[in-house]
DNA sequence: AGCACGCCGACT
DNA sequence: GTCGGCGTGCTC
């Protein structure tokens, strides 16, 4: 009987593709197994076998497979049936999912290669000069990529002149699929066995006295076995023995010593002896018992606990619990928040059953963890990590922890599949029949929600940790101090004695600065022109630290223009604020102390957000000028004043979750200050210190934030209340995109009436030179979701069904917020 | 998505 | 004439 595959694709189409294998094949090859398969004319695949099965395609002959690629399953069971569930509920493909589940590493592609095919003798005098010039190079390099040549003849389009080398047979091409993960290996070095008897190796020491760094190094690897009485590295010879690497290499060429590798992970803990977990106050200790009091009756539970209530600790019990039963465990966590701080917290109590992943790390240490994971290995029984962590194959994942819940960055938005990780984690533990805690001091109001509804249980603990106080909270009305001179650039008096009074007393301070939807950008003073990309519908922002011109959507960047564009004047003055000009105001009022600024810019590259924190936390900071990055779970103790620069901006974002959005904020902020003993004070700036939401922030009060908030989502259905689809269009025509928006919302409503907003052009309508517009499906609650995605679907086929519309771009986007 | 094929304007 | 633009169709 001929045996068959069905695989999925790393790619977004909805069909399953079928390939042809033998029956040795069939009887290694097992589900979750990634195989090597030619699709399309040249092109070679990484796919994962999904069925194994002995229907033949009808219409058409499958191919055979190219490679197996794994031993044993990759991908497990259960992942399926999670990817399966996202590709459904996202409204994406399988291999969308895929694409965006596996390690970079594990999704190879083919590389066509080309070689001079030595057979044939070719005459220059028969190619073309262009042809010569690749067969030329083809004389130094044995073989070359399409890139290469592009770039030896410098154009684009090269294959024309592959083909006719092709013709002439003086090249040979051929796929090459490169496998990218290596494991990495370790060189270690002992004495060669000839010299084990205790007599030659007096002969040897003999015979090396006249090499008096070389008899060194040999004696330092005896002291160093001795010592560890573990193999030797040759890093740690070399760095022991103070000897080069060239000694030991002459060493090893004399047959003196003798060189092995082990493999050994990337990422890995050495550390002290585990700490046990700390006892839990009573406020902790009783939040811990109500948890698992409603896990009797619910699968999640909310945990709505204050700015360090201590929440952490409380996780740390349960997941003792759930190693204690020979279970994994996944700590979800928002990418900014994942610090070392926190990793080694976590690490104190559970030393190297914790790994860490994070979009940090390598393609390559990512693979690591995926091994460790599905091999249930004991160093991976607890998982922290950022909101990809959902997709590693556990085997028996028995707690899923998600941290600062509310956090918007667990929603996927830009490649598909856009998922919200707190709700496929959700999914991902209830498909091992496992429970789930959501954990914040500000609960996103559909979690909360949820949990009004019992959908959720909930627990709350409203006192700090050892009864700290919340701190103080004062709104300063800049519009006021405006009015009365009393402001120093952006600061305000009152802020200006806070400050001085801290630094006095020794402690630090933060202060914060929404950059979002409020950049500096540069305007003309005569003409009031201010410079725009040329690829997007925005102005350029200035960064003074390298005195050019930005633009945040696409990366085009400039210098500094010295002259107005459309005027010539050359009086050009940068508006607005961001972190940089805080920065900058704060030295120069005070200059005795140290300022240093958090955020994007400055936290480039694996560790420079740590170098800041650490700076700050050794109190070589006196004052942290930052974004967002802020607010995230930084544990800083000596911190004794928060100034939260300008609050409107954020309020008055144009979006129905701004002021949910900026109420989290302010409080996580706010939550930074005073830790300790001494109680913290937090001032806000604001033009309208009446804003109900400024007020609620003051007195902390999240459930009267909460009401008032959910009845404002009834009036204008919004969510939690209904649920939301937001479909974008994209194009480089602007009438394209109109006509296309346009055709799809008619249809739309035919079905949905007036719950179909749109189309509309977003505030930003051009980006990467390609226009935008949304439509927006409200679902009220009684509404089928499934129904409601099918019917999208069917709209969505006839939509490109129509000839005009196939070139443009459509993003469905399941609960966009 | 990528890629080939084919058609069309615009330049060495 | 060929180069590179893009619209169209297809991938087991």
């Amino acid at each position: 009987m001929a045996n068959f595959i069905d695989v999925i694709l790393p790619i977004p189409l909805e069909k399953s593709f079928t390939y042809s294998i033998t029956s040795a094949e069939a009887d290694f090859l097992k589900v979750g197994m990634r195989v090597a398969v030619p699709f399309g004319k040249s092109k070679i695949y990484t796919a994962l076998v999904y069925k194994i099965h002995n229907q033949e395609p009808l219409i058409y002959e499958a191919k055979e497979i190219h490679q197996i690629l794994d031993d044993s399953p990759v991908v497990t069971k259960i992942q399926l049936v999670h990817w399966e569930w996202i590709a459904n509920y996202y409204m994406c493909t399988l291999g969308e999912v895929m694409r965006g589940a596996l390690p970079s590493a594990f999704v190879l592609e083919s590389e066509t290669v080309i070689r001079k095919n030595n057979d044939v003798v070719i005459n220059d005098e028969d190619l073309k000069d262009d042809e010569f010039l690749v067969y030329e190079a083809l004389h130094h390099q044995s073989s070359l990529k399409i890139q290469d040549i592009s770039n030896i003849l410098d154009k684009k389009n090269v294959l024309p002149v592959i083909k006719r080398l092709l013709d002439k047979n003086a090249i040979e091409v051929e796929e090459e699929v490169y496998e990218k993960y290596k494991p990495k290996l370790v060189r270690y070095v002992k004495l060669h066995t000839s010299y084990t008897s205790q007599e030659k190796l007096q002969h040897l020491l003999e015979d090396l006295s006249r090499a008096p760094k070389q008899r060194d190094v040999v004696m330092t690897l005896f002291s160093v076995s001795a010592k560890t009485k573990k193999p030797v590295k040759v890093t740690d010879l070399s760095e022991e023995s103070d000897a080069s690497t060239a000694i030991i290499k002459t060493l090893i060429d004399k047959g003196i010593l003798e060189e092995y590798h082990i493999q050994t992970d990337r990422v890995s803990y050495s550390g002290d002896d585990n700490e046990d977990s700390k006892d839990l106050n009573e406020h902790q200790e009783k939040a811990l018992k109500e948890i698992l009091e409603s896990y009797k009756t619910q699968n999640v539970t909310l945990l709505h606990g204050v700015t360090s209530s201590g929440k952490t600790e409380i996780y740390v019990k349960l997941i003792e619990d759930a190693i204690a039963k020979g279970r994994q465990a996944l700590y979800l966590l928002p990418e900014i928040a994942l610090t070392t701080q926190l990793v080694t917290r976590l690490q104190n109590y559970f030393g190297e059953k914790v790994a860490v992943f994070h979009s940090k790390y390598s393609s390559h240490e990512r693979v690591e963890v995926w091994y460790n994971v599905l091999n249930n290995e004991a160093k991976a029984q607890i998982v922290l990590g950022a909101r990809s962590s959902i997709f590693l194959p556990f085997s028996n994942l028995g707690l899923v922890i998600v941290d600062e819940e509310h956090e918007s960055s667990y929603k996927q938005f830009d490649p598909a599949p856009r998922y919200h990780a707190r709700d496929a984690a959700i999914v991902l533990a209830g498909l091992f029949k496992s429970k789930t805690l959501l954990g914040s001091a500000t609960p996103s109001l559909e979690s909360y929600f949820n949990a009004q509804q019992n959908k959720y249980g909930l627990v709350e603990i409203t006192k700090r940790y050892n009864n700290v106080l919340m701190p103080e909270i004062e709104l300063v009305d800049i519009k006021d101090k405006h009015k009365r001179k009393r402001m120093k650039g952006h600061f305000s008096d009152r802020l200006i004695e806070e400050m001085t009074e801290a630094l006095q007393d020794g402690h630090q301070i933060i202060l914060f600065q929404n950059r979002r939807g409020f950049s500096p950008i540069v305007e003309c003073n005569t003409c009031g022109h201010s410079p725009q990309c040329s690829n997007c519908d925005v102005s350029l922002t200035y960064h003074q630290y390298k005195n050019e011109l930005r633009c945040h959507y696409c990366g085009y960047h400039t210098a500094m223009l010295q002259n107005c564009q459309a005027c010539g004047s050359v009086e050009l003055d940068s508006k607005g604020f961001g972190t940089e000009q805080v920065e900058e105001e704060a030295k120069t009022l005070f200059p005795e102390h140290k300022v240093a600024r958090m955020d994007l810019d400055t936290t480039r590259g694996k560790y420079g957000y740590d170098k800041i924190i650490n700076a700050f936390e050794q109190h070589e900071v006196d004052i942290l000028v930052g974004t967002q990055m802020l607010t995230k779970g930084l544990d800083f103790r000596n911190v004794k004043l928060v100034g939260i620069m300008n609050a409107d901006n954020m309020l008055n974002f144009p979006d129905f979750r701004a002021h949910e959005r900026s109420f989290q904020l302010m409080l996580q902020v706010s939550g930074r200050a005073g830790r300790t003993d001494k109680r913290g004070k937090v001032l806000i700036q604001t033009y309208n210190p009446y804003h109900r939401i400024l007020q609620q922030v003051s007195t902390n009060s999240y459930f009267e934030m909460f009401e008032e908030q959910m009845n404002d989502r009834h009036i204008y259905k919004y969510p939690p209340i209904y649920r939301l689809i937001k479909i974008t269009f994209k194009h480089k025509d602007y009438n394209k995109v109109n006509l296309a928006a346009e055709w799809y919302a008619t249809s739309l409503r035919q079905v949905f009436k007036t719950n179909v907003l749109g189309p509309e052009f977003p505030p930003i309508s051009r980006i990467r030179n390609l226009y935008h517009k949304n439509i927006l499906v409200k679902i009220p609650q009684q509404q089928s979701l499934v129904k409601t995605k099918e019917a999208i679907i069917k709209i969505n086929n006839s939509f490109f069904s129509v000839k005009d519309f196939r070139a443009i771009r459509v993003i469905l986007n399941v609960d966009n917020y």
